[in-house]
DNA sequence: CTGTTAGCGCGTTCAG
DNA sequence: CTGAACGCGCTAACAG
C-alpha cells in the first residue's frame, strides 16, 4: 500500500506537507500543492482513513439507530428510506454510516452501550423512533458523550438536535381536508402509542380539529399495528362515518378490514408510504419524505460535529392521495 | 478513553501481555490471564477497533453492495432483509458491515472503485444482484483485490465464493405444484431479465417442466418490473390458463392486472416476500429466506478471510402459499 | 510557507 | 512465560 510517506518522497516534500494538502489546509503554496497532487495521481495514492481516524480522533462515523421489528411491520418501507437517505448524504459529506438495529442493543445498559459505540469509534447517533420507555437510550443521550440527532422525538442539548415534521398541524390538515371532502361527522380515530411522542402530537391535532368542526371523536390506540387497527375497525367502524389513522400501516389494516366486512368507509392515513397503493382504494394521507428527513439528519449531524449547538429542525409536509398507479414501477 | 496501557498498569503486567490475552494467544499463564481479565472488567476496557485495525491490517469491514432502485421497486423488501441478515450476523462475528448502493458507485471505473473501498479499509464485498452488464464490478472481482461473496450470481475464485438457491429446481418445483393443482395447460411465463443469471436458470426450470408435462409455454420478459408484468398480463393473459412469474413483484403486477381486467387466472410467484399478502389473493411462490441468505454470505466471508478458498454454496428453498393473514402483524 | 517530531492505541517480534 | 521497543499511516503542534 502506497502511503503518505511515499508521496512525500516522490514529491520531494515533507510528510506533513502532504497531509496538509490532503486536508485542504491553508498555508501551502500553489506550487507545492501541484507537486504533491501530481505525485498522488502518479502513485495512485489513497489516504488510509483508519490511520487518519486514529490520529485525529475524528472518525466521521455515525450510527443510524433503527427500531425495525419493534412496533414495525414486515413490509414497512420506512427504515429502508431512512437508510437510503442517510447513506447517500453521508457519502457526499465524506461521513460513514453504520446501521444498527434496536434489537442489537436492547439488552445493554448505558455503560455497555457507551463502550459498544466507543469501541466502534462512533461519534454520533441518529436515532429513529425513540420512545419514552427507552430509558437506557435516554440516559445515553443525556450523557452527551455522543452527538445525537433525534428523528421524531423531542430533545435539545449542546450536542443534541431533533428533526421532524409538525405532527400537530399535519394531522390537523390532512384530517380536515379528508373530513370536509367526505362530509363526515362521527370519526373513528386510531391513534399510535400511548405516551408516544408523535402519537400525542397527532392526537392533539385531531382533537383540535374535532373541537373546531364539532365532530364526534371516538379514539382507540392501535400501537401502529396493522393487526390492531384491523381489530379496532372490525369492532367500531360500523357506527362511524370515517376512519382516521395515525399511520399508513394502520390505515391499510383498517381498509382491509372494511373490505372483509363488506362495508365502505373512507380511510385516512399518515406517512405516505407506497404500500398504500396496494391497499385497494385511493387514500388520503400525509406525505413525509423519509429519505430527505434522513439526509437532513445527516446534515444536522455534520453541523453538530463542527461544534455548533443542537437545535430543532421542522420539515414541511404535504397532503396527498395515493393510488396504485402512483407507486407501480 | 481507557486503553490497553491502563489495563496493563492496573494488572501489573506489560502491554503486550494484555494484547495476548485479548487475542487469545497461547503462552500466557492462567494466573496472569485472570489478572488481566479482572483488570479489563474493572476498568470497563474495550479494545479500540480502529487502532487494532491499523496495527494488524485487518479491519473486518465488509461492504454490502445492493442494487436498490435499479430493477427494484419502491416497496421491495428484499434489500432490507439482506441488510438485516448481514448486519446481525456480522455483529455476532465481530465484523463490520457498511451498506453501499449500486447507484453510489455506478459511475466509477475499476480504479476509482478499488480506491474507494481501499480508502474505507474494506476487505470484502458481498454483492447482491450482480448482472452480466456490470463490467466494472466484474473486473473488480477478477482483480482479486477483495474477498467477494456473490449472492445469486456465479463465480468462484481463490477469493470469491457464491451463494444462492437452486433456481432451476425451485422454479421447476413451484411451477409443477402450481400447475397440477390448477390443472393448467396453456401457461404465460413472465421471466426476469434477458441474460440475467437467475432469470436464465429459472427459465430453464420452466422449460424443463413444460417439456415434461407437455405444456404450451408462452414466454415474455418482464425485467422484474411490476409494471411490465402488468402490461404483459393485460395483453396475453386472456388466452392462457395460468400465469407464472419469475418474481413476486411481477406476480403482484399480474394479479392486479387480472383484477382490473375482471377475469380470473391463477398466478404463481417467486421469492416469498410478504407484500404478496397484500395482492388480494392467496398465491403460490418459492420462499427464499433472504435474511438467512445474507447471514450465510457473511459466514462465507468470514471463511474467506480466514484464508480458505472460495466455494459454491447452495441453500435450500421451500414452496409456500402466502395470504394476507400470514403477513399482518 | 515548509520540515521535524511526537504521539494515537494496538499488534508483534525478540531478547530476557 | 513476560516485557521493552518498534511500527502501522496519519495528524498536529512546534520550529525554522
Amino acid at each position: 500500500m502506497v502511503s503518505i510517506k511515499d508521496v512525500a518522497k516522490h514529491a520531494g516534500v515533507a510528510i506533513s506537507t502532504v497531509s496538509k494538502v490532503l486536508n485542504h489546509y491553508p498555508n501551502v503554496s500553489e506550487e507545492t500543492k501541484k507537486k504533491v497532487n501530481a505525485a498522488i495521481a502518479e502513485l495512485g495514492f489513497v489516504p488510509n482513513s483508519i490511520a487518519a481516524a486514529l490520529s485525529s480522533k475524528q472518525t466521521g462515523r455515525v450510527a443510524l439507530l433503527l427500531d425495525v421489528n419493534r412496533h414495525v411491520q414486515t413490509v414497512d418501507e420506512i427504515p429502508m428510506q431512512y437508510i437510503l437517505g442517510a447513506i447517500n448524504r453521508a457519502k457526499e459529506l465524506g461521513m460513514d454510516v453504520i446501521t444498527v438495529f434496536f434489537t442489537m442493543i436492547q439488552e445493554m445498559d448505558v455503560e455497555e452501550m457507551t463502550r459498544y459505540f466507543q469501541s466502534q469509534s462512533i461519534e454520533g447517533l441518529i436515532v429513529c423512533g425513540l420512545s419514552k420507555q427507552d430509558a437506557v437510550l435516554h440516559k445515553l443521550i443525556k450523557s452527551e458523550k455522543f452527538k445525537v440527532v433525534l428523528i421524531d422525538a423531542p430533545g435539545i442539548g449542546i450536542h443534541t438536535s431533533n428533526i421532524h415534521v409538525d405532527n400537530v398541524k399535519a394531522q390537523y390538515d390532512v384530517a380536515k381536508k379528508f373530513i370536509i371532502e367526505n362530509k363526515a361527522k362521527k370519526i373513528l380515530y386510531i391513534s399510535g402509542k400511548k405516551n408516544g411522542y408523535v402519537s400525542e402530537e397527532r392526537m392533539q391535532g385531531m382533537k383540535q380539529l374535532a373541537e373546531e368542526l364539532g365532530l364526534t371523536l371516538f379514539t382507540r390506540t392501535g400501537n401502529f399495528s396493522e393487526l390492531e387497527a384491523r381489530k379496532i375497525t372490525m369492532q367500531y367502524a360500523k357506527r362511524r362515518d370515517a376512519i382516521i389513522c395515525a399511520s399508513d400501516m394502520m390505515a391499510i389494516g383498517a381498509m382491509k378490514a372494511l373490505i372483509d366486512m363488506d362495508i365502505y368507509r373512507p380511510v385516512c392515513g399518515f406517512d405516505g408510504i407506497s404500500l398504500m397503493g396496494y391497499a385497494g382504494k385511493q387514500m388520503h394521507t400525509v406525505r413525509q419524505d423519509f429519505k430527505q428527513l434522513a439526509a437532513r439528519a445527516v446534515d444536522e449531524m455534520a453541523r453538530l460535529m463542527e461544534g455548533h449547538e443542537g437545535q430543532e429542525v421542522v420539515l414541511p409536509h404535504q397532503l396527498i392521495r395515493i393510488k396504485y398507479e402512483d407507486v407501480i414501477t
